[in-house]
DNA sequence: CATACATATAGCCGCCCGATATAAGGATGG
DNA sequence: CCATCCTTATATCGGGCGGCTATATGTATG
């Protein structure tokens, strides 16, 4: 998916700006489904309104600046259902934490453990407020990813939790016999 | 982690060429952590070898073409070192099949059921190569992530496979309410 | 025998990201 | 009370990356 079309289903769902799609992308109901920045998001928006897709109205506002709102127009959201029909490309993950945890035999063992307690934490958290979420009047599709992250986040918090002590232990003994 | 820091973490594993290496983070033991393309690879590899941080002998073969093989050198484990002590950028995801979930109420829920089942799929698929694996000679960190990837995907496949006959019918039944 | 795939390397171009820039307002600490 | 930091808001730029094309050899398939 591209920015434009990432932004066209953030519209689905409401009007915007491009401050607030960010949002809804960094920490609101499309994190952890897809990545858009700021680089791509205002050049995207500009491009959509000169394509028609989408119309942006100056709003003003007090104890702020003002912003630009977007909302979608039937060619968008025609635009948008053709690319839901598009196959998907495959998932991408790009996790550090992961890589570093890959190779953690290389890492010192109080760190490991900084970075893992620090990763239960970051889960504990997620949950926490996904958990204070009530989408039950939510369209479904929102509802049922919603319910797919608290499941998969559970599940990762759970083995990091149930599994700690052994990395730790396991990392300091392959230390030993690679000093050896 | 840019695509140096990759391909030296790759290459900490044991000797190997650009196309191996992207053969590692495409369909081997890094895949689902971090993504590296060929575009990034070779490139990458270039200026590793130009910075000394790995060398490349060519390798003649049979019945294949010739490769180039790389190999760490001291300075570049020790780059490798100073990167997994960085802090960790935070994980990014970008899925398309989520964001297509997302939308579900925008989708034939035909469609959508065959998306889910090929996710199924997919996770059962990986699921059993990953089963198949034996990693219990190997380092640690990759015998942790191993298993944190088991259960995360079983929670994933699980929760699609309990949800799926509710999510269908959900998209039905708010297909029908909005065309009243 | 043509086509597709695997193995192998390389480069290119467009897209994206992270950073910087600007600006107004609130919060915090000295 | 002021400096600093954060939030809100928009915008742009340069470097990195990804996906594609290119080339080449060999195997597999229809």
């Amino acid at each position: 998916m591209d920015a434009k079309t990432l932004c066209l289903g953030a519209l689905s769902r409401g009007d915007a700006s491009g401050y607030e799609i960010k949002k809804a992308f960094e920490e609101g109901p499309l994190s952890h489904i897809h990545e858009a920045s700021f680089g791509a998001i205002y050049p995207a928006l500009t491009e959509l309104e000169r394509q028609g897709l989408v119309t942006g109205r100056e709003m003003a506002q007090e104890k702020r600046p003002d912003k630009k709102v977007y909302a979608l127009t039937e060619d968008g959201l025609r635009a948008l259902h053709l690319a839901l029909l598009a196959p998907p490309a495959r998932d991408k993950t790009r996790s550090d934490f992961l890589f570093i945890l890959f190779l953690g035999h290389r890492v010192a063992a109080p760190r490991l453990a900084e970075l893992i307690d620090g990763r239960i934490a970051w889960y504990q958290d997620c949950l926490s407020r996904m958990e204070a979420c009530d989408l039950s009047a939510g369209p479904p599709g929102e509802t049922f990813v919603h319910g797919l992250g608290l499941a998969v986040y559970t599940a990762a918090r759970d083995y990091l939790v149930a599994h700690r002590a052994d990395l730790l232990a396991a990392v300091a003994e392959h230390d030993r016999l690679v000093a050896e």
